[in-house]
DNA sequence: CTTATATTTGCATATTTGCACAAATATGTC
DNA sequence: GACATATTTGTGCAAATATGCAAATATAAG
């Protein structure tokens, strides 16, 4: 696993690792349309603002996608892509190593 | 998903969300044998106080084990709980919702 | 008991992070 | 254009975090 890589995990799972972006994951999960921000922010404890920011972050992880549908923006979550990102580390990690060291 | 759970899902990916310690968890994840903490050192930059308090976050959160063997700390990574953990998130993410919202 | 090695802990420091509030921006409606 | 609503951005603050160094502790070996 190279340093590059790593260190996109890494951003990865410390965006997914904080309660308040872990709860909108949460949320967005449990919606078929996506929502705007002022829908996700009755799902955590923080103003406009703070869901502003932490939707960026998990934007910029590729974590959820974003598009404008007026003056809302809607948000959805890339499950596939998390998913599978999950799962490639998963595996990583469950994988004992064949031959030594 | 209730409260309680969450949180120490969010500690989970926390504690894996750092770079160093992710790279502890790789250097561990490519080792049969169990490691000490001198030896894991070298894969990281950070000197032997600072491993020894990665280390201390990666066993709270029941990412890796450890076993005194004499002067050493062997720890050892638990493959399948970490994994088990990993694919349950991915699975509630990667379900959509069957009737509505 | 002394010495050597491995690990942890106390402390100080620098950086990051989450947050609220206010102001700015974007868009839609009248 | 004036106004309302949705979102972002600037700012400051408090708390958390990562780190190094030095001291403390644990264990083994002599």
């Amino acid at each position: 696993m190279d340093k590059e890589k790593a260190q996109e995990l890494a951003n990865l799972l410390k965006a997914l690792g904080e309660f308040n972006r872990l709860s909108l994951v949460y949320e967005l999960c449990q919606c078929k349309a996506p929502q705007n921000a002022m829908c996700l922010c009755e799902c955590c404890s923080v103003d406009a603002s703070g869901v502003s920011r932490h939707l960026k972050v998990l934007s910029q992880e590729g974590i959820v996608s974003s598009e404008r549908k007026g003056r809302e923006i809607q948000y959805s979550l890339n499950r596939v892509e998390v998913a599978q990102r999950l799962r490639q580390l998963a595996d990583i990690i469950e994988a004992e190593p064949s031959s030594e060291m």
